[in-house]
DNA sequence: TGCCGGATCCTG
DNA sequence: AGGATCCGGCAA
């Protein structure tokens, strides 16, 4: 496994027409979450949508893992907008969080096992000029909203590409998962939050 | 039907 | 440290 290093990323955000790559396919998703989120970390993130084509490499994401996970939205079944988690993987589960911010997650796993990743860190590799260090201000930088709620990640709205500049293992940092303290233990320290060593995108904390 | 609190972010 | 501001879950 090879990773670039900061100037070959550099040269990528140059030459944002020559970098786009398939999309990356529903199997992807369809596997445990924390394989998923490993594989996350390092893929980049394309939107299309209102402000034309943006790009951005995932640098930081947590996992949400199975009925039993207390801190997930899927703790109470499959009701409400959790329904999406407990569908089939590669689609966008995006919800309102506070009244006022989106958080986007991609559906991992089998249906009728919910589980999903959340973006929480994002790269600006083409087009982005806001804030993208936190999963609410990701949403706002890409305008992703609930209209995108439950649509698949093959769409052409949203979808993953591999452009070559996957995380070695040594750059990969575990912690437990921001703002979940209300679950309570093993829940609130299962080191599920993924992230990057040393990127300044990584959410603050 | 009402209330409580949240996978956040900003301002003071 | 506290407010913004909507929605789901749970108690009554």
């Amino acid at each position: 496994m090879t990773t670039l290093g900061e100037t070959q990323r550099l040269q990528l955000r140059d030459e944002p027409a020559l970098t786009a790559r398939p999309p990356v396919p529903q199997a992807f998703y369809d596997r445990p979450a924390l394989t998923v989120a490993r594989e996350t970390l390092g893929m980049v993130l394309v939107r299309q949508g209102p402000a034309g084509r943006q790009a951005g490499r995932i640098v930081e994401v947590e996992a949400y893992d199975g009925p039993g996970d207390a801190a997930s939205h899927a703790r109470s079944g499959a009701c409400g907008r959790a329904q999406v988690m407990f569908g089939p993987a590669g689609y966008a589960y995006v919800y309102l969080i506070y009244g006022i911010h989106h958080c986007l997650n991609f559906v991992t796993g089998p249906v009728g096992y919910p589980a999903a990743i959340l973006v929480r860190g994002l790269e600006p590799l083409v087009g982005i000029t806001e804030r993208t260090n936190g999963p609410g201000l990701i949403c706002r930088a890409l305008a992703v909203d609930r209209r995108l709620n439950g649509i698949p990640l093959t769409s052409a709205e949203l979808w993953l590409e591999d452009w070559g500049q996957s995380v070695a293992d040594s750059d990969v940092i575990a912690r437990p998962r921001i703002g979940i303290h209300f679950a309570g233990e093993p829940w609130a320290s299962q080191p599920w939050r993924l992230y990057e060593r040393d990127n300044r995108w990584v959410s603050k904390r």
